[in-house]
Parts: structure tokens; C-alpha cells; sequence
DNA sequence: CGCTGCGATGATAGCATCGCAGCGGTGCCCTATT
């Protein structure tokens, strides 16, 4: 048998899955060949399938790593109902004796799936087992959150790799459903992916109809959602950008209405999850803390209240709507100075003194320490600590091995100057995302060749279902656009070397590059100054 | 970065303006109390 029918046969046979999409199945197939691979598919289009099915064909347990509890309840749920052998979770949500019965399962060969947070990777004990029962298959769901959590947020996304490689670098399968050129190479760069298969299904969702609206005053703005939401077909989704402003507008909205954000009980989070599942609740006006695992194919739109702080999010939050095919709208009620707050929300503070005291406790090992060591030594947050040490890590101040900081002996004493040079970096690319965010909100030309020119993907034409294409401006812009320089191009930059173009407008275009991130150029000064040479 | 709320000030009777401090998002985890 062939190893693509063996793939068929355990579809259909456990699963009841009796076709599968060619991406599914060259990933599938990739995995089998023992191969990293890297799939970037709309949700709801099958990923889960991409590890469901090879687990069943390797010999050893298959590790999940999963942002949320919530979402690992849910995967081991869906599991359960199939034929497929059981799946379990190991998590501070549940039962200390439903972790203990898990890690049992799985020691035993019964169960076949294990699901486990980043977090739970950091713990030496988890690790022990882990070798042990040597996984098979090593999959990262979600894995966006390498690149958009493992930066602060959660720094355990970080220290992956060393995991990896501990458990011997099984086949590595990272799954997201957003995912543009600087996010996919955090995603490979950071689980240390060994020449990954990348299988990229397209990024156009030609259903959802694209808009912004420019408000000057706060007032107008806030009567503008209201009164546009109260008029727009049901369900639907509103973003703000803070807890306060979610329930403002919940309470505005009226019954129909519901607020979400993380600082809500668990239980009220829960029941407007389900309610509006369940279509009792019409409208979601929730803060970042909505949509992950929400799967729910009737959602006609998506308004931004105030922006989020990158396309990146943006695309990720409207891609909730339309998923049955049918019309949708994602519409940004846009006004400048919502930019600040995002300016503030993304800007991290380095921690110099908490850098100094993390690379000092390092020092004063003379071999290689684990992370965990460090975190018992030094008087920080898990969190922090975990931050500085990445930090350590990105400015080439320790050499890490099986996940252990040794401190180089070239290396300065001090880490304040070489630490906050790659903060700034950082920064600055943080920066440029959000100004790239106001570009789109403030765009003539074509929303949708913004946007998918943003995820490397050129659209020929206008795509006439947006408002710039409505208005006509669209049109006009897109006699700028040329051959010279497309979408995706790849162009090098007297001073800040080799990039990619992401957007073309009338006298300017913007281009990420390696190094500098999101930069606009205009292109009179570029020509003048013969700034720019096509990098082949 | 920009909004909100507070108290002090000022000009003159019920309020207007200024300055300044505080706040703003995402979730693991595990521990100490009810």
C-alpha cells in the first residue's frame, strides 16, 4: 500500500474522513517522511487532521503544545468522540488526579494524543516523563503565539527548541491559520525547524467585504459603531481595545448585546461563549481576549472599534467572519489617536536591572544552567526571568545547549548595552507593524491588495469588494502599480540592505526588510537617489 | 500616547480651566484561604 492510501484508509477508518484536501494530505505525507513541516490554513479547513491521522501511523505518543486550557479541553473532546484512540491533557485547570491518570494513559500506550501548555515544557519533571515515552510527533498548534506571546507575553513559547532537541527532534509540525513572511521565520527560527516543508494555502477570503471609516473626534466614532452595528445583519463581532470601552459598548448596544474580555469571571466568559455560540446573543464586543479556537461559521461581521497593534491581528480577528462562504463585513472605525494606546500596549520597557541580575546569576554558573536553576536563584517572576533570559539568548550574550545558558566567556560582564540594542530592534519593528496598520486604515488603493500583499500574496487586479473599490480610488492606484515593483519583490536598499515590497501606492510604497522592518519609501526619492536595485 | 478623574486655582455666586497622576491587553501557573 502506498503511503498516501495508508493516509486515506486510517482517514476514513478512524475518522470517517473520506476525502482529503491535497495541502492535508502533502503535509501528512511530509510528517511521515520524518520532515518538519510548517502549515499555514484557514481555520476551520481541517489542521487538526495534519497530526490526528500520522499519530496514528508513528509508533510513540503525539505532543501537543497548545496555548490555552480551554482549547486543549475542547481538541481532546473532539478526539473522544471519533474512533481515534483517547487523548489527554496535562494542566493546572483540571484535577490534579485527572494529570496524574493522563501521564498514566500515556505511559501505558493507551492514549495516544497529549496535550500540554509551553509552561508545562519548563518543568523538568514534565520532561522526565516526556523521555520516557519518547513522542513521535512534536506539534505546535497555534503557533503564531511563538512569534505574537513568546516575545513577552509568554516567554516559555521561546524555549521550545531545546525540548525538541532533548526529546531526540521527532518530525516538527507547527500549525497556524495567520501567519505572514517575518512571523513564519520567528515560527521556524524559534522551534529551530530543520528545512521545513512550508504548506501555505492562500490567504483571500473573497467573502469578506473590507472598509474603514476616518473619524476625527472620539464622540463621532463611538455613535458611528453603535449606530452602524444596530443597522448590520447578526452575528457579529466588535474589537475595542480596552476591558472599559467592551462593556461601553456592550451596554450601548443593549440586550442583544454582550461584553468579553479577561477581566470577566470565568464562568460569565464562559456563558457568552456559548450564547453566542448558540446564536442567543447577536453581538460579542470583546477585547484581544475573543476568537481563539471560535469556530462558528455565521458571523457577518467584524468591526474594529479602535485598531489593533499589526495587520497581523487585524487579519487574525476578521478572519472570524464569513466562515460558510457567504457575504461578511470587516469594517475599522479608524481614528489616529487609537494608535497611541496600541503605541503603549506594544511598547516593553527593558528591564535592565532584572537583565543584569538574570545574566550575573548565569555567570556565576561555571557550566551550563537550566533556565528553571536560574528562575529558583533570582528573585523575579517566571515570566521575567524567562524574558531576560531570551533576551540573553537573542543578543548572542550565552551559548545554549539541551537548553542550557552557558555565559560566553567573550561576552561582555555587562549585557545593558548589547541587551538593549536587540530591544530596540525589537521595538522598532514593533513600531513599523503598527504603522503599517495605519497605512491599511488610511489606504485609496484596494484594501485587499493591501492586505494580502502584507501576507507576501500579489492580487493582479482590484478586487472590487472593498470600499476603495467602490469609491473608485482603487482604480487610480492601481495605474501606479507597475511591474517594477510588485508585491512580494525583492529589492535591496542602500541602507538597510535587502527587503521585500508589501505595498505600492501612487508616489510611495512600503517594504519589510530584514533589518529595519516596515519602511516607506517614496519612490521620486527613490528613483533620485537610486536608493533601491531588484534583488534577484 | 491619549483619556479620565481628581483637586487646586481663579474669578466672582454657580462654574470654568488647568495640571497632574494613573491607567490601558493577551494566560499560563500554583498557593493560601474559605
Amino acid at each position: 500500500m502506498s503511503r498516501r492510501d495508508e493516509i486515506r484508509s486510517a482517514a476514513r477508518k478512524t475518522f470517517g474522513w473520506s476525502e482529503l484536501l491535497p495541502d492535508q494530505l502533502t503535509a501528512m505525507e511530509q510528517l511521515l517522511e520524518s520532515r518538519d513541516v510548517l502549515v499555514v490554513m484557514p481555520t476551520g479547513s481541517g489542521k487538526s487532521a495534519i497530526y490526528q491521522v500520522p499519530a496514528l501511523l508513528r509508533p510513540g505518543p503525539t505532543l501537543v503544545v497548545s496555548p490555552l486550557t480551554a482549547l486543549q479541553r475542547d481538541q481532546v473532546h473532539q478526539i473522544a468522540e471519533s474512533e481515534a484512540p483517547e487523548a489527554v491533557a496535562v494542566n493546572s485547570a483540571q484535577r490534579s488526579r485527572d494529570s496524574r491518570q493522563a501521564w498514566e494513559s500515556i505511559e501505558e500506550g493507551d492514549a495516544e494524543y497529549l496535550f500540554l501548555s509551553p509552561e508545562q515544557l519548563a518543568r523538568e519533571d514534565v520532561l522526565e516523563r516526556l523521555d520516557e515515552v519518547s513522542p513521535s510527533l512534536f506539534v505546535v498548534d497555534e503557533a503564531h503565539c511563538v512569534s505574537a506571546w513568546g516575545h513577552d507575553f509568554r516567554p516559555d513559547y521561546l524555549r521550545l527548541s531545546p525540548v525538541i532537541e532533548r526529546l531526540g527532534h521527532p518530525p516538527v509540525l507547527a500549525l497556524t491559520a495567520t501567519a505572514g513572511g517575518p512571523v513564519r521565520e520567528d515560527i521556524v527560527r524559534h522551534l529551530g525547524m530543520r528545512d521545513p516543508v512550508q504548506v501555505i494555502t492562500g490567504f483571500d477570503r473573497p467573502n469578506l467585504y473590507l472598509a474603514a471609516q476616518w473619524f476625527a473626534s472620539d464622540e463621532e466614532k463611538r455613535q458611528a459603531v453603535v449606530d452602524w452595528v444596530a443597522g448590520a445583519p447578526k452575528p457579529g463581532l466588535v474589537y475595542t481595545a480596552t476591558r472599559k470601552d467592551a462593556e461601553r459598548y456592550a451596554e450601548a448596544l443593549g440586550p442583544g448585546a454582550a461584553a468579553y474580555h479577561a477581566g470577566m469571571k470565568a464562568n460569565e466568559r464562559k456563558d457568552v461563549h456559548e450564547r453566542f455560540l448558540a446564536d442567543e446573543v447577536d453581538v460579542v464586543v470583546a477585547t484581544s481576549a475573543f476568537g481563539m479556537g471560535i469556530d462558528k461559521p455565521n458571523v457577518r461581521f467584524v468591526a474594529h472599534a479602535s485598531v489593533p497593534e499589526s495587520l497581523d491581528s487585524y487579519y487574525q480577528q476578521i478572519g472570524r467572519a464569513g466562515r460558510d462562504g457567504e457575504r461578511a463585513d470587516a469594517l475599522l472605525f479608524f481614528r489616529p489617536e487609537d494608535l497611541g494606546l496600541q503605541r503603549f500596549l506594544t511598547s516593553r520597557k527593558l528591564d535592565e536591572d532584572g537583565v543584569r541580575e538574570v545574566a550575573e546569576a548565569v555567570r556565576e554558573h561555571d557550566g551550563p544552567v537550566a533556565p528553571r536553576q536560574i528562575d529558583e536563584e533570582v528573585d523575579q517572576s517566571h515570566r521575567r526571568v524567562m524574558n531576560n533570559l531570551n533576551l540573553l539568548e537573542k543578543a548572542d550574550l550565552v551559548d545554549v545547549r539541551d537548553g542550557e545558558f552557558d555565559y560566553r566567556d567573550d561576552a561582555p560582564e555587562d549585557p545593558a548595552a548589547e541587551v538593549a540594542e536587540v530591544a530596540d530592534k525589537q521595538k522598532e519593528l514593533d513600531r513599523t507593524r503598527l504603522e503599517v496598520m495605519r497605512q491599511y486604515a488610511e489606504t485609496q488603493s484596494c484594501r485587499r491588495q493591501f492586505l494580502l500583499g502584507y501576507f507576501g500574496e500579489a492580487l493582479d487586479e482590484p478586487c472590487g469588494n472593498c470600499d476603495t473599490c467602490d469609491a473608485g480610488t482603487a482604480e487610480e492606484q492601481a495605474a501606479f502599480a507597475d511591474a517594477e515593483y510588485p508585491p512580494d519583490a525583492k529589492v535591496r536598499h542602500r541602507e538597510w540592505g535587502p527587503g521585500r515590497v508589501v505595498h505600492r501606492e501612487a508616489d510611495r510604497m512600503t517594504v519589510l526588510f530584514d533589518d529595519g522592518g516596515y519602511r516607506t519609501l517614496s519612490l521620486p526619492a527613490v528613483e533620485e537617489g537610486d536608493l533601491l536595485v531588484e534583488d534577484r
